[in-house]
DNA sequence: CTACATGCAAAGAGTTTGCATCCGC
DNA sequence: GCGGATGCAAACTCTTTGCATGTAG
């Protein structure tokens, strides 16, 4: 993981930009996340080390990132887009809707739904990150009833 | 179709709420959509018609409908939100990045991938909306490299 | 006639941008 | 020292809300 920052900071400098303390945090913080961070979560990890950090640098470095592929952003269809390291490209989360606990699936079995699709239809699927929503196997036991993350506003 | 239309009418009334012409536009606008029609893509509908209306008023609606299970709203990770009727739920679609184009997956394919990830994981997924992106048959024939639909700000 | 709906405008929330200053390299 | 990066605040976009008025039932 170490020596994967390094190849981070050399890419960035490579590419004629630059390393900056602020991109570091950021870039930590996305890594903390663990798979799938939030610009508010990362925002607030990062405002916690350092206060003087803007949204606006957040904002400008994630897109920065992006660009330089070193981050991908996926717009999972729930309140805010998700980042995450790239290098882990091409996986596929399953998100429970009570526990919010999110684990990945098989990838096997996505790359199947993608062949079966681009021969039945003709349609190449393109996309590196699904995330597919659901109750986990722990929540499906637990006869708990809680109504946890809907998205309805009211 | 135009007995669902009344259909509709006796649900909002059944359930103490009325039926105006305004939430028929907007019915109207999203039956027209053919699928995937969203926010922007409504009000302009409905604005071309009866100018007067308010973008409050078609925000006001869409929860409407959504609570009363007319229409159901999928967020697919892209710049909007996507509204369609009711009725024609749990299918999926494929969209296409190059020309937009949004068909269906066969609905078999996807079930077989949400029992697999059942068996597999123990994960029940959840979801009767999910958008695949990707590149369509025509656009994998055609030779050209149009850029299109991409979602990059700058 | 009453209560739900609507329009308008203001308020929020999230994101982007202009500009002066700062600091990697 | 130069040019990219940052912070701040203002600007923007999208969505929600308060309130007076309109209207379906």
């Amino acid at each position: 993981m170490s020596h994967q920052q390094l190849d981070y900071r050399a890419r960035m400098r490579e590419s004629g930009f630059r390393v900056t303390p602020q991109r570091q945090l950021i870039l930590d913080a996305i890594c903390e996340g663990g798979g799938h961070t939030t610009l508010p979560d990362i925002y607030a990890r990062v405002h916690a080390k350092a206060p003087d950090i803007s949204r606006a640098t957040v904002y400008r470095a994630l897109d920065f990132f992006c660009k330089l592929g070193l981050v991908v952003a996926a717009d999972i269809g729930g309140e805010h887009t998700v980042y995450e390291i790239a290098g882990a490209t091409r996986h596929h989360h399953l998100a429970c809707r009570k526990c919010g606990k999110v684990e990945q699936i098989d990838l096997q079995t996505m790359e199947a739904l993608f062949v079966t699709v681009e021969r039945e239809q003709g349609f190449k699927v393109d996309m590196d990150h699904i995330v597919l929503l659901g109750i986990c196997k722990r929540c499906l036991a637990a006869p708990k009833k809680k109504a946890a993350v809907s998205r309805s506003k009211k």
